[in-house]
DNA sequence: TTGACATATATCTATTTAGTTATACATTTA
DNA sequence: TAAATGTATAACTAAATAGATATATGTCAA
């Protein structure tokens, strides 16, 4: 019994989902941004507060962020919360992070 | 005694670090390359031929590779042999394709 | 040497996108 | 209502880069 994975190769739209989402961790902003929210989700202001940049420049990573769905979104009255998705993120970037340490 | 992680906040050069290493992975052309060297060590040729495009883009692509630390290089005759550095590479894309299958 | 083969690089074009500024939209309060 | 606050979006500019074409570099064989 052979102790090697039989695994197909993925297909071109695979590979460009999954390319898309590296994509959205490839930006120090939004890394920042991650790390932010990374604890409890936090009001925009408050995440503009943290990572130093424009508001529009938050905002607009944010969208991008919850539509990859990597970031949750919730309204509490004037103010909109966003929180991680999941850990996979943060465990990715540990991965890197310690690989390049050494 | 608190069951949190105390965990520092990276610095500007390691949140550029990371994000470069994952806008490597953020190219569906560099996703299909590292499929094609995921065995074993392949020849540029042969991994042009595996993944259909330009002899001069795949070699762009290897170059970059390399250098980012996810592929070894290695000459054999006239022949050079790219192969993965590392499982973790493969490991992440397999996390990526498996969240985002559901 | 010369020629053949294997890989890399230089230059260019087109596309993508981060960030800026200004403005629109949504929600609460007076 | 109107005003204030919080967030999103539109339009634009500048920078990065994937891919193409042409050429250079490196290695081996005759």
């Amino acid at each position: 019994m052979s102790t090697e994975k039989k695994k197909r190769l993925l297909t071109g739209d695979e590979l460009e989902q999954i390319a898309a989402h590296f994509r959205m961790l490839g930006e120090p902003m939004r890394l920042k941004i991650l790390q932010a929210v990374c604890h409890e989700p936090r009001k925009v202001n408050d995440i503009v507060t943290a990572v130093g940049a424009t508001q529009a420049n938050v905002s607009k990573h944010l969208s991008l962020l919850a539509a990859a769905g990597i970031l949750s979104r919730q309204r509490a009255g004037q103010s909109i919360y966003y929180g991680l998705q999941d850990k996979l993120t943060l465990k990715m970037c540990a991965l890197v992070q310690s690989q390049r340490a050494g």
